[in-house]
RNA sequence: GGUGCGGUAGCUCAGUCGGUAGAGCAAAGGACUGAAAAUCCUUGUGUCGGCGGUUCGAUCCCGCCCCACACCA
């Protein structure tokens, strides 16, 4: 068999030492890094998302790392193309790449690809949105019962985010979402390898607390105070960020916000590892314990 | 020392006009194809502070004790 250009992928939950290993991997096959966080992509946001050092940027080319502005819609599409893009660019000059981070959907998009669904009309998406802010779930349910009753049926009737969605895709472009849904997997000009970070949970969490302290010791607070006037933004519906904003808002203490934000990300951990236990689970996966 | 108010799930508390009890949060599990660090779903047996008494039956009534808080001395 000859030999075929690879793209290693390395998940694992937040604070797992995905960098860490991504870099000493990168080091070692003279490549670059791809990361695949839906945080770290945002040069307004630093502290707070863990962002790796800019000693460790300057040592190993990384890509999606405060490449975007919180003002541009980034999705799982727009990381699908990024993503390919920029590996299709590195393996011309070498055979592996290292594609790391903690967005288990991104990651997804990357290695399997996502459905074409057509760009839905602008317009309509910001109907249904002031629709729903201001008729509620019920206005959200009746609309999908008279529009599309596959969605309906199917469809997680009491998930407010995707319903609009799935509202907003039907009224643009006249077809059910679930029509465009295919589960057949895109296949990628290149070989995978996993690699999955494993670490007790007890000890996770540790470290995950201990992170929030340092990142607090290292300027948070400062980095949040400055997007505070942006907070309604999307990008910033993010662990780390929301908390501070509703200490500077007096909703709660600071050292509540503190508690809020450690607890948030232990919550966070916890839903990315449901979603990688499923991700990676094949042959081509390696297990690895950090501890 | 006296008086008052409490002691119920890991935490905050509700409740049982006496028939062994339930919410929120935490925690755990899960879903998830253009907001994914988002959004959503599921899961609640605990000597109802201790020991006695009354009762067919007490976590609920009575007595004593222990603990916490408040006030008075």
């Amino acid at each position: 068999m000859p030999e075929q250009q690879s793209v290693i992928i390395v998940g694992g939950p937040t604070a797992s030492g995905k960098t860490g290993l991504a870099v000493a991997l990168a080091k070692g096959h003279h490549t670059s890094i791809i990361s695949a966080d839906s945080r770290q992509c945002y040069k307004e946001l630093n502290i707070g998302v863990a962002r790796p050092s800019k000693e460790i940027l300057a040592e190993v080319p990384h890509y999606f790392i405060g490449s975007h502005s919180i003002h541009e819609a980034v999705n799982a599409n727009t990381f699908e193309s990024y993503a390919l893009n920029a590996v299709a660019g590195i393996l011309k000059k070498h055979d592996t790449v290292i594609v790391a981070g903690g967005t288990g959907l991104y990651i997804r998009a990357f290695t399997e690809g996502l459905d074409e669904i057509p760009q839905v009309d602008k317009a309509v998406e910001t109907m249904v949105r002031n629709q729903y802010l201001e008729n509620g779930m019920e206005w959200l349910e009746n609309e999908l019962r008279h529009n599309d009753p596959l969605f309906a049926e199917k469809g997680e009737m009491k998930n407010p985010q995707r319903m609009m969605r799935a509202l907003t895709v039907k009224l643009s472009t006249g077809q059910s979402l679930f029509k465009y849904h295919s589960s057949a997997k895109i296949p990628r000009p290149f070989q995978l390898q996993k690699i999955y970070i494993d670490i007790p949970r007890t000890i996770l969490y540790e470290r995950i607390n201990k992170r929030v302290d340092e990142m607090m010791n290292a300027g948070l607070m400062e980095e949040a105070r400055t997007l505070f006037p942006l907070r309604h933004i999307n990008a910033l519906q993010t662990v780390g960020y929301s908390e501070l904003f509703e200490y500077f808002e007096n909703k709660i203490s600071l050292e509540r916000a503190v508690e809020l934000i450690k607890q948030n990300t232990r919550h966070y951990a916890k839903r990315q590892e449901t979603w990688f236990r499923k991700y990676f689970v094949d042959e081509h996966t390696m297990i690895k314990s950090l501890v």
